[in-house]
DNA sequence: CGGAGCGTTGAAAGCCCTCAACGTTTGTGG
DNA sequence: CCACAAACGTTGAGGGCTTTCAACGCTCCG
């Protein structure tokens, strides 16, 4: 089942049996696009939406200075660009990461389900917001934590949405970013990300690097970092009925 | 009319005649509420949205050692906390800046026009994507540009914000904020954000304080922010059909 | 096996923060 | 209407976190 990754964790038990199979009949084509390439670019105008199935993507917005900003990492499950779908344009770049496998759903099929199947169409209005709210904590992470607390911050994050899709095997996940990457996303330059990321793995806390990330001590990370677990709407949350 | 400020500015005109007496119709009380009051904290449950009539309001997180980080920041025709429709939950604190005065729209009617006027429901769904669409500008704007560029980028997304809904006059609109606020919503401290006013003001790019802003050459203001507004999805972009 | 990209480390510089003091504005009550 | 207090704005000096620049080692893949 192409779509099974799609909210998983989160409040995939709110679909029903018939609106699990109207979103996997709803995919159209799959494919498989090599890592670091671009699957759209800002001004693009889209009719259709790409869901992750499997491997690591991100969008972005170039400085002029040559730098970008990261300003979000997608994983399997994720619908990396379904707000084209409300917006028609898109306002970013977006990108893979690692070799992707991607599921296409085109707009008139969402269309479709907007009046047939307006339960199934407000959830995938919620993992929209999912997204929002995720750019709402990299704002905080940005502004507010020094050096130290955006990694942290970002790997705790990474590290919960990781296991909601059941990527996580002994406190160990793949991370296929370089420290480059990871200095687009905190804000920060590669040379100090190196530096920090020293200091994370003497002080014991995780040991990033070789594309995985291994966790030691997530209730430091979470306290470095000021992580809260509630924005994520994970399945064990208080928003459950 | 209530909602007039609606989308006003952006897609408005994809509002049917119908569309718009439903929404309006949909709007329960109006309220007015004085400046610094918390709307709604991280964690609550609500059954209503908000709409902004008039006046001003923000989306902010506290960190550990007493500051906060503002997230967005509201002007009229925002729907300030839509997204807890199809969350259900927040996941930051609301709080009003200005004396503002608010419309309620209760999430059961919302519900109801989720099936009966799907259209409507898609463009509900845009208005939110509006809100993540800035929340990734701010993310760029944070990590990406300096404290001068961070708030020539503020001042140009207000200003045109507050065009959209008509509340310029000879290029000067109101901002009620402290430069307090302003340091919050861009990752300064108030001592800095005072010394970058300064500079703003002197080199002729705009001027801020007493409650106004006042725009003195918005092109290179523009330059200095890195600041683009497709993003805003103005009623004169490209997206336009 | 060679090269390119990635990771690592050091030294110096810069941007912004912290701390501190004082001036200005605003709003309220006598 | 004035006086006063509190909040806001302004300015200077010093310090710290992060950047910049530079060099070198390592790893992985063709």
């Amino acid at each position: 089942m192409r779509t099974k990754d799609f909210l998983r964790g989160r409040r995939r038990n709110e679909l029903s049996v018939e609106e699990t199979d109207a979103l996997e009949d709803a995919v159209d084509a799959v494919e498989v696009v090599p890592p670091r390439t671009v699957l759209a670019s800002r001004g693009d105008r889209l009719n259709r939406s790409t869901l992750i199935i499997d491997g690591y993507a991100c969008r972005y917005m170039d400085a002029r200075d040559g730098y970008r900003q990261i300003l979000s990492y997608h994983v399997a499950g994720d619908f990396i660009d379904l707000h084209s779908f409300p917006t028609r344009y898109i306002d970013h770049d977006i990108a893979t990461i690692s070799k992707v496998t991607l599921a296409y759903v085109r707009h008139d099929r969402l269309e479709a389900l907007m009046t047939e199947r307006p339960h199934l169409a407000k959830l995938l209005w919620f993992s929209t917001m999912l997204d929002a709210a995720q750019h709402r904590e990299w704002i905080f992470r940005i502004g507010r934590l020094d050096a130290a607390g955006r990694l942290a911050h970002f790997i705790c994050e990474t590290f919960y949405r990781m296991q909601a899709v059941d990527r996580v095997q002994d406190g160990t996940c793949d991370l296929p970013l370089t420290q480059q990457d990871l200095g687009e996303i905190a804000g920060l330059t590669s040379v100090h990300v190196n530096r920090v990321l020293r200091r994370l793995r003497e002080d014991g806390l995780a040991i990033v690097g070789r594309g995985k990330l291994q966790i030691l001590d997530l209730d430091r990370l979470a306290r470095l970092g000021e992580f809260k677990t509630d924005y994520l709407y994970l399945e064990d949350g208080p928003w459950q009925e």
